[in-house]
RNA sequence: GCCCGGGUGGCGGAAUUGGUAGACGCGCUGGACUCAAAAUCCAGUUUCAGCAAUGAAGUGCGGGUUCGAUUCCCGCCCCGGGUACCA
């Protein structure tokens, strides 16, 4: 039926109708079929935070649909899912406020969160919406626990394997079953132990190294309230796999930046142990360094202060100094010896060590600068040649001695750097570094000879030998929380450490009306008696784990609970799983480009070693979504105005209350600045179809751009002139189309397509909108051009292309059409405005047959009317023809 | 400091492998419709000069390669993100 009358473009009137039909009919629903191209894309799943969705969330759960509903349009069997990582401190902390229980705040925010995403009219497939707080849901988060827990990793093989594999050393066994089990425990990707940890007096709890940002301040709660503690805690050894991460990088189709970021954090280095003698003293000092080709000039040594040697290394006159500093040391945090990294600390140990290249003794130092975490804590410090070791050189008065000639530099710094005076780091030519006693010459060597010289010679000589170093740590994988997945863990009074079996998972969060973390790190867990302490069938007494598992655990491995949601069986179906994965499309914030991809990286890297997931990766391809921020507005000394105090006039913007001239700036949203936008607001007043158009127009997917209520209102527009026109009747036709709307139809058709490809959403919409103004020009367009449109158009607006696909007499819904096949005839063309330059101007353009052969066309330009003023007084000196591109004449 | 991005009209942003700089949208200006307004439609809109035709300049700055550079190379400046004594 056709509109008989033109009718406002009123979005409310079906938008709501098209979602409840998608959603009743079960339209994107999809179940595995080895028999179709499968196309599993993925968004990070949210928080269900209190406050609801807010702008940014759309933007890549629109971008991914629109890619499903294309997908699905080119005959691919798409997955797309939605859920909640639900655990987490806010629906805890308001649980410690009111008392209300944090799975009911949670079902409140998911009850919020869905609905509002359901009001964008996203195709996701709801059967298979999953929780990571459902005990259905992280009975298997514990169960991959336990795998984790009964791996080991076999370097050789650069593999994990089962613990029940791993071989126990005769010397090991014959100390007997205690000795046995620690050692298995030492193997274990998931062990327990004291640690020293990050603990937040803010969140009362622990958290990650990622969690602590570099200013100090606790990523989750932003307070300052960091400090380092020892206690006993989770830890998983996600350097065992610091290898496979980086290798795996390789092949994945993922922004370069964020895959630089994970090898930065993972921080592979090169270079060697050497062994160094210590006068009087029996025990060597080992350090690692990545220029063992500076040797010759390694004129002390320095060791952390938490060196296990310290003791030994300091002589009696010392002692009182280096006590003291390593005390002054111990209350530093990190952040402290990282804020006062200028000035360089440390103190005399009054023993040395024996430069087995030069002979020489050169004194050990105890400085903070030196790192107990990495390598081997201790270092030959080469100060002409290391910028810190240069520092602490100069503080101290100790010697400097050049080795390397950088040829290189400017003469007067390579002066300096020869004299000691100044620090080189780059390539050169080797001075001084010789000793023909012992067989070794780099003199004139560059960097990286000398480098595999010096290697290959320790080795000879049994000094050191070639390592590789890596920054990554221990992963500490328990929190002080109550909302969070239990440990399927028990400790018995005996000392034994125990999985609970997998037939007795889930271990379910007990019910409490004490929320509060104790003061010294004990959880909230520990006040439930009944929950807490348990009996085995011989009467031996236990306590659970009362820590619980920090919120990345439930992240890490949804993207496989999405394929078999409702298995009670098994984590998933081994079949599923196998036509599923890998994702194909994962699409979130840049701010989980460590740490949520690592960490899941890592888990799937195991589950891929025990034969539990068939690909080695979890995620083919990633793109990172911009952040989309506002307008604010500040005084010229900087101070924020929120936008309520804002008028504007003229293009310039004042203060409502005093008048100051304000400086318009780009900002996050944020509730002080009143500028948040709510993406329920944007539906109610503009439609669903307009806020998806509109995050999609406003640049590329990856941008960072600022929201603006008149670009809403541009996309609006274009909707309206696209409901305007296919509504109307009138404009509709039968018959034979226009042969310039059938170009422009199937330029469209082919740029929307490849630009999707690409994820490149704002140029297709800009392609659609050249495609309705063409048809405005034009008046009037045929009834299957209108319906090729509306299939072009379904992906980004649904809610509009299904209304009016079902006004021109066809069966809902346009969703399930394929996507039309651009036809190149419509294309071609037989002239082509050629634009003509002169040195490289464009100066007029000239129509000339595409097949005319570039002899005449140089005919045809030299003797154009136009070309005379250009050509006049001058000489032609060549004329360049590119076919169908351009044509320069280069006059002299 | 180091590693990634990025600087294009009044604004958001377009420009295959180097080939018409400014697509598309916002805003603005003018016109049509209207008693009027809103909505809608049509036209114009990089800057400067000119009534116009047209000309000159122009993609952060300075050089270079090229018939031709937003695109490639060298040296800077600015902005955003990450990271930071990792030997």
């Amino acid at each position: 039926m056709f509109y008989t009358y033109q009718m406002e473009y009123n979005f409310s009137a079906f938008e709501k109708k098209w979602q409840h039909y998608w959603l009743e009919n079960k339209l994107f629903a999809s179940e595995a079929d080895p028999s179709k191209p499968k196309f599993y894309c993925l968004d990070m799943f949210p928080y269900p935070s209190g406050s609801g969705l807010h702008v940014g969330h759309p933007e890549g759960y629109t971008a991914t649909d629109i890619v499903c509903r294309y997908k699905r349009a080119k005959g691919f069997n798409v997955l797309h899912p939605m859920g909640w990582d639900a655990f987490g401190l806010p629906a805890e902390q308001y649980a410690i406020q009111t008392g209300t229980h944090p799975a009911i705040t949670t079902k409140k925010n998911c009850d919020t969160f869905r609905r509002q995403i359901q009001s964008l009219g996203l195709s996701y497939d709801w059967d298979r919406e999953i929780n990571t707080t459902d005990p259905a849901y992280f009975k298997w988060t514990q169960w991959i626990f336990i795998r984790l827990y009964n791996t080991w990793f076999d370097t050789e093989l650069q593999k994990g394997r089962p613990i029940n594999e791993l071989p126990v050393p005769e010397a090991v066994k014959a100390q007997g079953g205690e000795a046995v089990q620690q050692y298995i425990a030492s193997k274990r990707l998931a062990y327990y132990d004291n640690a020293q940890v990050w603990w937040c007096n803010h969140c009362k709890t622990v958290c990650a190294n990622e969690e602590v940002l570099n200013d100090g301040s606790h990523e989750k709660c932003g307070t300052k309230e960091v400090e380092r503690r020892f206690l006993k805690q989770w830890m998983l050894r996600i350097p065992h796999y610091a290898e496979r991460l980086l290798q795996g990088l390789e092949g994945l189709d993922w922004p370069a930046g964020v895959k630089d970021m994970q090898r930065n954090w993972i921080g592979k280095s090169t270079g060697a142990e050497v062994d160094f003698i210590v006068e009087g003293l029996s025990q060597k000092l080992k350090v690692y360094t990545t220029r063992p080709d500076t040797l010759f000039g390694a004129t002390y040594m320095v060791v952390s202060p938490e060196h296990n040697l310290v003791n030994e290394l300091v002589t009696p006159e010392n002692m009182g100094a280096v006590d003291e500093y390593i005390k002054a040391a111990a209350l530093k945090s990190d952040l402290d010896r990282t804020e006062l990294a200028k000035e360089k600390t440390g103190v005399f140990t009054g023993r040395f060590a024996i430069n087995p290249l030069t002979g020489k003794k050169i004194p050990i130092w105890v400085a903070d600068y030196v790192l107990m975490g990495y390598g081997t804590g201790a270092i030959m410090a080469v100060p002409a040649h290391d910028t810190r070791d240069f520092e602490f050189a100069k503080t101290f008065g100790l010697p400097i001695v050049c080795i390397l000639d950088p040829e290189s530099a400017e003469p007067a710094l390579r002066e300096k750097v020869l004299d000691g005076n100044a620090c080189w780091t780059e390539d050169g030519a080797y001075i001084n570094s010789a000793n023909t006693e012992l067989g070794l010459d780099i003199n004139g060597m560059n960097k990286n000879d000398g480098i595999q010289t010096v290697i290959d010679w320790l080795m000879e000589k049994n000094l050191g030998k070639a390592t590789v170093n890596f920054k990554i740590r221990d992963w500490l994988f328990s929190r002080q929380r109550y909302w969070g997945e239990p440990f399927p863990i028990i400790h018995w009074e005996d000392g034994e450490v125990s999985v609970v079996e997998d037939e007795k998972l889930p271990v379910k969060l007990p019910e409490t009306n004490k929320y509060h973390p104790g003061e010294s790190g004990e959880s909230p867990l520990s006040n439930v008696p009944e929950w807490l302490e348990v009996l085995d069938e011989n009467g031996r007494k236990g306590r659970r784990e009362t820590n619980t598992m920090p919120q990345w655990a439930g992240s890490c491995w949804y993207y496989l609970r999405f394929i078999d949601p409702k298995n009670d069986k098994e984590p998933f179906s081994k079949a599923k799983e196998n036509y599923w994965m890998p994702v194909d499309l994962y699409i979130g914030g840049a701010e989980h480009a460590v740490l949520h991809l690592l960490y899941s990286r890592f888990w799937h890297k195991v589950l891929f070693d025990l034969g539990i997931v068939s690909t080695d990766e979890p995620y083919q391809k990633l793109y990172n979504q911009g952040m989309i921020l506002a307008f604010a507005y500040e005084t010229v000394s900087g101070s924020k105005v929120p936008s309520d105090m804002v008028e504007e006039k003229d293009g310039k913007f004042f203060h409502t209350k005093t008048g100051e001239e304000l400086k318009q700036i780009v900002a996050k949203m944020s509730k002080s600045l009143k500028n948040v936008v709510n993406p329920d607001d944007v539906v109610a007043k503009y439609g669903a179809d307009s806020l998806r158009l509109y995050e999609m127009f406003m640049g590329p997917l990856d941008a960072t751009k600022p929201w603006t209520d008149t670009g809403v209102k541009g996309v609006y527009n274009f909707l309206k002139r696209v409901f305007y026109f296919f509504a109307e009747p009138e404009n509709i036709v039968n018959g034979e189309e226009d042969r310039d709307t059938l170009k422009v139809l199937h330029q469209t058709i082919q740029k929307v397509g490849n630009d999707l490809e690409d994820l490149k959403f704002n140029t297709a919409i800009s392609q659609m909108m050249i495609f309705t103004n063409h048809c405005y020009k034009k008046g009037e367009v045929s009834k299957s051009t209108a319906e090729t449109f509306m299939k072009v158009l379904a992906p980004f607006a649904p809610h509009i292309a299904d209304e009016l696909w079902t006004k021109y007499g066809n069966k809902p819904s346009v969703s399930q059409q394929p996507w039309p096949v651009f036809n190149k005839e419509y294309l071609e063309e037989d002239t082509f405005e050629y634009p003509v330059s002169f040195n490289g101007k464009m100066r007029y353009k000239l129509p000339l047959p595409i097949a005319m052969p570039v002899a005449e066309i140089e005919k045809a330009v030299h003797s154009h009317e136009m070309s005379v003023k250009w050509i006049e007084g001058k000489q032609i000196v060549k004329t360049i023809v590119v076919p169908g591109k351009i044509i320069n004449v280069v006059v002299k």
